[in-house]
DNA sequence: GTGAAAGCGCTAACAC
DNA sequence: GTGTTAGCGCTTTCAC
């Protein structure tokens, strides 16, 4: 495999001037920028990248770390993630962690290693204690709100659109309203926890046991949720779930078991993605793609400027209605 | 940051001590490993992979190149394919090329450079003339049937899975038989439509230029097969569709319009994904996991055995029989 | 405009 | 067991 070396060997020039072609820099004369590029193009040379990187201490690579693929939440998020990445030409590693520790520490070391120049954390279970300590290495960037450690963040607003569609519900008259999350520990279902508890509190009401849903994700999980939801002797007239496919497992289900929505059960649902105009669920919309190309954005930002300050971003949300929701007035 | 060459200063011994501590070698002393593993404690010290990269002339990333990550095609694959790589310390570098060939062609160039060890495609719209060319520079692993080109491939059956399917439909009296594929002219379609055809042909049956769909991948796609399908002159009375989430979008526009499955449109699916359950699809399971985890294996021997010759595989499917199709007879 | 040479941080042959 | 040293392939001062 032919080197630097070689090219300029061959072309007549020294290594520098072959460098400076190949890396458009202004100063070689036209006639050795042509000898050069005929070599070049001759012995179908190009940049061995690693020592590109060895030498400029930089990889053009940024890590982007998350649970799983296979929910749609994460793979829209790395669609509007890629498309920017691809702007600037960035690659993109891939951690698929599993919650797993040990997954996520792997991702942590390699921005130590410089073998990425940043990291993304779209979803994670190590705790920001531990993730701090590494965020001197590279910017690292997250999609959940970090406090005031140097950690950028995009983040969803969970408890305005929580509050927002609780209030819609109650508006209409709902007041046993149910709620689907989809991990019962983790910081954003917790605050949606709390703005549906707060809601329900404003208007008097204690919330059932049974009115709420943990580890709800897909849309197996949603026809689970139906078949409780059957089974009840205190039903919620309204469930808020935290996507679309828990819904279209919920009007799925229902169906097979003649309950329909809205008449027996009213639904607002989250993600928006087209099944939900489907389905004709409302639905609020976080604009994930929106979120992954500004978490791009900046963590891109904060490398090219290692002093800038880390920021805490929080993405609007747009409530999508459409026709889930009775009125029980 | 501190460099090998500080740690060997600090401890005492030379770099040629680190690095064999670091890399867990023989032949060093208890004594001299516990000093210098103090050190790098201390110093919080670790290698720098560019440096590694380049003198070891591997990257452990091997790239994957895909059109989107926000089908469940796409991502169920992913899945299978980063657990394995994990298992063998490999990272994945992600390439999202919405079938863009400059984008194509800039995964091409990272194997070219060095900066990936292998190259995983598992849907593009290059050439394979181009795509060969580049062969040489290291292990390329595809989803498609590449022919007798230096290229390994993993392959789904389809054309036995829709011979199969074909052969389960005329069985129970279908004739008129529709299909639906995700893109008009790629391999995998062209497959599923010879397929098709044969079976067709087989029973005599010309097939209606109506029955075809072509372009349809989700669910909102699935809606407008089947407003078309409500709108023909000639209905097929079966349709065998390349995803559950367009026979997801089938059934729940039929039930806008009373139309039911299988009563009105009898449905064959592909993917079997936990949609097809609950939707009660009959569906062709391709073991997309296992698929990807095999191209992984696939690569990953190629690096490790650059002279091991490419092979051909072909992965066997399963028909997953539920409650979508209707007797005739 | 151009080139010699000094690194970037590491591994591994080789000598001891 | 251990250290010296020559690369790996490139960029970038600095002197001409």
């Amino acid at each position: 495999m032919a080197n630097i070396k070689q090219i300029a060997e061959l072309s007549g020039v020294s290594v520098t001037t072959v460098s400076r072609v190949l890396n458009n820099h202004p100063y070689v004369s036209q006639e050795k920028r042509e000898a050069v590029m005929q070599v070049v193009e001759q012995l179908d040379y190009s940049q061995n990248f690693n020592a590109v990187h060895l030498v400029k201490g930089r990889t053009q690579m940024i890590g982007i770390l998350l649970p799983c693929m296979d929910m749609p939440f994460f793979s829209s998020f790395m669609t509007g993630l890629a498309d920017e990445a691809l702007k600037h030409k960035y690659n993109l590693v891939f951690f698929q962690t599993d919650y797993n520790e040990e997954e996520e520490l792997r991702a942590l070391h390699m921005l130590k290693r410089r073998q990425i120049d940043g990291l993304i954390i779209v979803s994670k279970d190590l705790s920001w204690d531990t993730i701090e300590e590494y965020a001197h290495y590279g910017p690292i960037v997250s999609l959940e709100h970090a406090g005031n450690r140097p950690i950028t963040s995009i983040s969803f607003d969970y408890y305005g659109s929580y509050s927002y569609a609780m209030r819609y519900l109650i508006d209409k008259g709902h007041r046993h309203i149910g709620i689907s999350v989809c991990r019962e520990y983790s910081y954003n279902s917790s605050i949606r926890l709390q703005a549906y508890m707060d809601a329900l509190r404003d208007v008097g009401v204690t919330p059932d046991e049974d009115w709420m849903f943990y580890r709800s994700s897909n849309i197996q999980h949603g026809a689970e949720v139906l078949q409780r939801w059957i089974a009840m002797d205190n039903r919620p007239t309204a469930i808020i779930v935290s996507g679309d496919e828990v819904a279209a497992g919920i009007i799925l289900e229902g169906r097979k078991r003649d309950i329909y929505v809205p008449e027996h059960l009213s639904l607002i649902s989250c993600e928006n993605f087209p099944m939900a105009a489907v389905i004709g669920v409302t639905s609020i919309d976080y604009r994930n793609e929106e979120a992954g190309a500004a978490m791009f954005k900046a963590c891109y930002t904060r490398i090219m400027q290692p002093e800038a300050m880390p920021e805490q971003h929080i993405m609007r949300f747009e409530f999508v209605e459409r026709s889930s929701v009775a009125s029980l007035i």
